[in-house]
DNA sequence: AAAGGGGTCAACCGCCCGACA
DNA sequence: GTGTCGGGCGGTTGACCCCTT
């Protein structure tokens, strides 16, 4: 069963594909079109498998492929979608016009998967890493037991997931020389976290329009990852929503733009929470680019979270002021 | 300026699967 | 049921580029 692998006939060309083969491939293909692509090189006068011609066309010449940099929007959709699709990098390419499946292969290994460690989120699973929980746990622990907290900021704030959060924050923002002091440093700058967010007032969930995902919402048994709001361009760091649901929690987190002052999280069990389809943001959906979609850097690339991250409805007989 | 090392990415390999004759 | 074909996937390779020393 299966083919022979087709390439390794003798007389065949590999490697780097020259400007004349590619035209010879173009010339081809805009005669006659694609197809066929075993018996395609020989008719086009190309000293190539079938199989590479097929890659060099669908991957590198096909007119409508996009060339350059992944946008930022690009980037939330990959991370959505895989976490979802998983490495079903075709189905990937088909929801990102211009984008080929291996270049997609390719951009995940070479960055988001390192940007979603330094995050300090498995990229496989699209959760927390199990290591940080366990050191936010160690964290955790020893700044109950300090003295640092003598304004109030006890109780549900001290749990794993806030400092699973608060590392991969504070991961994002480029502190990779993080101290604990810092961290503690900077927990207790939050102050009243909720702040945006007066009284009964709901977080606004942004629009769902992107039709593409309709289908994930149809299974709500799904994981809803990624909430994000491209409003704001000035934010820091992606969070997953998986961490909603850390050790029996449920956590609604905003990330503002004022670093980690705005970071909340619920340890109530929160009875309505909004299903998957029904909350999710699609950073495609907008019209606005990130950024002014001018600035590609590695470095805003890296440093971006979308800020819109409370993403379920809260309900109003709960007094989130409580948790804090 | 040159060398070395790491990152990136196009291209390939091997295997698999589904459709079709 | 079998063979062929197109296509998909994960993994790898190697050339090239850039940065650091």
């Amino acid at each position: 069963m299966g083919k022979p692998p087709g390439c390794d006939k003798n007389g065949l060309k590999k490697g780097p594909w020259t400007a004349e083969e590619d035209q010879k491939l173009i010339d081809y293909i805009q005669k006659h079109g694609h197809g066929r692509w075993r018996t395609l090189p020989k008719n086009a006068g190309l000293k190539r498998c079938g199989k590479s011609c097929r890659l060099r066309w669908t991957n590198y010449l096909r007119p409508d492929i996009k060339r350059g940099k992944f946008s930022i929007e690009e980037d939330e959709v990959i991370i959505q979608l895989h976490s979802v699709l998983g490495n079903k990098w075709s189905a990937i390419a088909a929801r990102l016009p211009g984008r080929t499946d291996n270049e997609i292969k390719n951009y995940w290994n070479t960055h988001i998967k390192k940007k979603l460690l330094r995050m300090g989120i498995d990229p496989v699973t699209h959760a927390p890493r199990l290591d940080l929980l366990e050191l936010s746990s160690l964290l955790s622990s020893s700044l109950c037991n300090s003295s640092l907290n003598p304004a109030g900021f006890v109780g549900s704030m001290f749990n794993p997931s806030f400092f699973s959060l608060a590392t991969a924050f504070l991961s994002s923002n480029q502190t990779k020389n993080l101290e604990i002091n810092n961290l503690a440093g900077n927990i207790q700058q939050i102050q009243n976290p909720y702040e945006p967010y007066q009284g009964n007032q709901v977080p606004v969930i942004t629009q769902v329009s992107q039709a593409d995902l309709n289908q994930f919402s149809a299974n709500p048994g799904l994981p809803n990852l990624w909430q994000i709001d491209n409003n704001v361009s000035d934010s820091k760091g992606f969070l997953p929503t998986t961490m909603q649901n850390i050790n029996g929690y449920n956590h609604g987190f905003y990330l503002g733009d004022q670093n980690l002052q705005q970071v909340c999280t619920f340890s109530e069990k929160i009875p309505n929470l909004v299903p998957f389809g029904s909350l999710l943001s699609t950073p495609s959906s907008s019209s606005t680019p990130l950024n002014n979609g001018s600035s590609t850097e590695d470095i805003e690339r890296d440093s971006y979270c979308s800020s819109n991250m409370l993403i379920f409805d809260v309900p109003k007989g709960l007094n989130v002021n409580g948790c804090m």
